[in-house]
DNA sequence: GATGAATGAGTGTTCATTCAT
DNA sequence: GATGAATGAACACTCATTCAT
């Protein structure tokens, strides 16, 4: 299996968790059945059998897309050295989230949820998970960090323990969207600035 | 066949929820079997059905309780006349949700956890989980009114979109609660205590 | 599960195990399927599985049967005192494999062959062949040892190894009698009888 | 394309059959996969494909060759005028069969066995196994006659009567060392030397 | 001719639910 | 009412075979 197969190999790979992320988010992992990925795919039992071992082996694969989807942002947001606003980052990844739960392919934030479901009763996705956003919570840490150099935060107080909130504000935003349906980086943005803005 | 028989048959269907909450909390909703809830719970097949008509009826019912949980806290919270700090209310809160969740008879945050998963594509979950978060949101917006009328709260910004904030913390924290494993209410509190007084 | 339930339990393993016993006869191990043990049975899928884990454990219950077969005759055959004739003993023992073989409801001496050929990879039946075979053989052991007690066999020989040659005509005559069809009890006899009473 | 490509073909042919040998020896006709037989044969499924019609059509190749084994023996015994004596006889075909399945590349008895259970279900397995063992009994038959020719076999007795007996103490030996695992040529040609001079 | 990725019918097994006792 | 044995549709997965390159 030389040269060709190995990107043949990989594309068909993302094919099969696309059709299965499309599948998932619309039915929960334990309702998407593999004849529906494997209908929704395009292919044959038998070839995505091929490219993964088992039904958990795609959950795996998906769980760990949809959990990563946030983490590729902070790249961009930390890469300039500009004092960053906490509020000025939150907005940032919160319209980041709603641009990447609107794409036609699946709402990954529905899989997200999937994900954080099957991570407390499976070891496989909750090491996934541990890794994804064991990283995602350090660049929130890194914000903090920043914001104390800035003295736009108190540098009294354990930025662990800040990244501990401004990560913890995320899974709240993403749930209300899908379950209450009446949330946006606007609405979001507005009451956390009246937060940071207060004096108690 | 009057009170009697209503409080008995209250009594098997709380018994018949305590199991399958234990059983949800353990394997999830899915890979909890009705053979596990009628096992656990000490009744025959037979008798499960005829308290509830499907396993659906009682993933519902767990679910609502699931979601109830934090609710109940605020009957007692709000009932002061006192002001209350946002940061107040908010460690009340984490601190029931962790003495909540460390009960014997199965951790219901892992529970709400299957909750938000099935609500995605399950309308009669979603209904349940609407209604619940949409009166404990209010709670929070209460919070917030309370705290503009104190003048610890910027008075210009919706009280509704703090709420979805002051709200939107718990998920995160009952997430990594379960998936990372080290926050605490005091960790947690002193992070948004730090951001409370910060002036960005 | 109280007192008629373990007859009951009996008779639906016995049940199961005929038709399986019956598929097995005709299509072998691998090419008898569960639906055809299924539909054999009158039961359904979900009720065979009531009462074994898994096809292995139908398997081995057959393997078991069919194995035995030979063994409960010398219950009878031992339990006289008068000098028994290693002729006798053999022939009595073809003459039962045949009736036993000719029973309507699936010849056990095919099941035999499919349990010879599974042995030898599958540790469970290997086990079961194992057992059954050490015990029939030592039968024949004794056989040989009121043989050499009534000196019509060499007392200089290790009764064991006259054993290992009776049971050993046994596999022998069942082989032939299915795959060339020419064999019987008769025949066969008539040729032992003759290398019995050889002189070479 | 002729004698070259013939050659090669046969050879090819050979590199197949004894992969698959091989592979069932260990596993089974059922249970060794066409996957495994292509893998040890170092060709390629469409190679594999291009020799043999189908996976049944290498079982047979196997079985004939399983089932030949000892065949070959005879026409080296059977090539001298010398007396030759049924003991004799035995012991060397015992030990050939050792002989034979302690090769490296796979037991042929254990592939015998195989070929055993399929014969009874496998109507083209059971042309195979007819023949070959016509032909083998045939040899014990000739070994017969010249017995009673010497003198050491009454001649009262039809010679195929008493080849019935005779190869049919053969798969006795090889389910017995492969089950059990306490047979030898030896502890066998003692049984049978003690039974031929008996006087039952 | 050779390749090996793709096929898809078929397999063993599970589990929510029912209903005769 | 209570029981739990029985149901059977649905599931994840395998593997002999083919055929475009």
């Amino acid at each position: 299996m030389p040269k060709v197969t190995a990107e043949h190999r990989l594309a068909r790979r993302e094919q099969i968790v696309g059709a299965a992320l499309h599948c998932v988010a619309e039915h929960g992992f334990h309702k998407a059945t593999m004849a529906d990925v494997i209908r929704e795919s395009g292919l044959s039992a038998g070839a995505v059998y091929g490219y993964f071992k088992s039904k958990d082996e795609i959950i795996a694969a998906i769980a760990d897309q949809a959990l990563s989807t946030v983490d590729e942002l902070f790249e961009g947001i930390l890469s300039t050295d500009e004092p960053l606003s906490l509020a000025a980052v939150m907005r940032r990844v919160l319209e980041h989230v709603v641009t990447v739960a609107e794409r036609h392919d699946g709402d990954v934030t529905r899989v997200g949820l999937q994900a954080w479901a099957e991570a407390v009763h499976n070891p496989a996705i909750a090491t996934i998970a541990r890794e994804k956003y064991t990283i995602l919570r350090t660049h929130y840490a890194t914000v903090a960090r920043r914001a104390q150099a800035d003295g736009t935060l108190p540098s009294d107080v354990d930025p662990e323990h800040v990244a501990q909130v401004l990560f913890g504000m995320l899974p709240g935003f993403i749930l209300q969207r899908l379950l209450l349906g009446d949330v946006s980086p606007q609405t979001y943005s507005a009451g956390l600035d009246a937060l940071l803005g207060s004096n108690s």
